[in-house]
DNA sequence: CAGTGGTCTAGACCACAAG
DNA sequence: TTGTGGTCTAGACCACTGG
């Protein structure tokens, strides 16, 4: 009926238009599949996969039978790029580096040991790292590593690359948890990062497993001014 | 000729293991699709959307007439879910409130003005607001509208319902930024959130478009301790 | 039970880019 | 030029779930 949509971009910015107008209210039921796609003259396949893209973006919720709905609260989904340091520090034009300021064995805090389920007294290796970027200090790391999930991690030659590098490429993980915080400097972080103590500090988080076995847990903590940004 | 994966999620489970597995090792090149859809016994269509999948999720790197490669640098996207915060404080389980601190019109500083790319001299509606979940400071919302892009928004209750609230349901943005950063309680800030100046705050900025025109302006600030979080 | 979305298929044509 | 992914189609069956 309507003009003639034939692409699923088409089918998909024509829906989202007529959320936009209001054509098609929050909480309204849109009209089934094949009614659309007769409407806008093309396979239902093709709608579908319009719909599809469309509720995974939030802007609409579908179920069996009920049918599809205009999202009530769109739930707005920020994907955020979390890349290798090293690359961050490129696409950023800059220089990278690593320093690698400790590295022991021991039992972690109370923190890392709760966060990655560990037996109490487990020991696990413990890397702490400063990157740089152009020279200046561009995040402090922090990390843990557990020796039973990865045991070729304690002969690694970490002052050619960095923890993270060799780990995203060598032990893919299955699952993870990933959090972001504002902190006050501790003593050593402000120390590296150059910055007052106390200062605040954006944090990073990251908790990741191999099926059921914890692989690493790190805390990347950027000095103040750090920007983590993202299109909507 | 291997086994005999059926649906996408199968033919993507596969070809994630074989990623694992480093049977198919980062860089390399892996069969096409109407290869792959004869061995694993499916149409190419369902092979398709398996790897379009793990493409989008950062695996495979695909090009037309190039192929598909294993990601050199799985890069990590992590999706955040933004709420409205009058839910992300009910998800909490908690009791949402919020209080109208401030509202006036005057001139944006130089840092707004940038970001929304303003002409000197443009008058704003500005709103200070403060939310609440279960009595307890939740966030502090600084925000800049801009009157022409959203006329209606002078004459708003404010204290029934959120400037966010009101604004993502009314008035749908077609572009925006978000920016995720720490920086230390300012004082207003500080006495808002009942915190101590110069305390690390966890800010998320965004700013939203329709079109070409600015919407909105916004900043919020967490006190310490809040931490968002997402699964990888 | 019946309607809606979810998926698979086989085939076709197209767009892009590597050689 | 030509191989590869990107997409559309028409039809079919299935799975879930509302009524």
């Amino acid at each position: 009926m309507a003009g003639a949509p034939r692409s699923w971009q088409a089918v998909e910015a024509e829906v989202l238009r007529r959320i936009r107008s209001r054509d098609w209210a929050p909480g309204d039921l849109i009209p089934g599949e094949v009614e659309l796609a007769a409407e806008l003259g093309c396979a239902r396949s093709t709608v579908n996969r319009a719909l599809r893209q469309l509720a995974a973006a939030g802007y609409l919720e579908r179920r069996r039978k009920a049918g599809t709905r205009v999202a009530l609260n769109p739930v707005r989904m920020a994907t955020l790029r979390i890349p290798v340091i090293a690359e961050e520090v490129a696409s950023r034009g800059a220089r990278y580096d690593h320093a690698l300021l400790r590295r022991e064995t021991g039992v972690p805090p109370l923190l890392v040991r709760s966060r990655l389920r560990l037996d109490p007294g487990r020991k696990l290796l413990h890397v702490v790292a400063l990157h740089l970027a152009d020279g200046a200090p561009y995040a402090f790391e922090d990390r843990w590593v557990d020796p039973e999930t990865v045991p070729e991690f304690a002969a690694l030659d970490l002052t050619r690359q960095s923890a993270n590098a060799w780990l995203v490429r060598n032990v893919p993980y299955t699952s993870g948890t990933l959090a972001l915080s504002a902190e006050p400097a501790d003593r050593e972080s402000a120390e590296a990062l150059g910055c007052d103590p106390g200062a605040a500090l954006f944090v990073l988080e990251r908790t990741t497993w191999k099926e059921a076995r914890p692989i690493t847990w790190v805390r990347l903590a950027y000095p103040p001014g750090h920007r983590l940004t993202t299109e909507l």
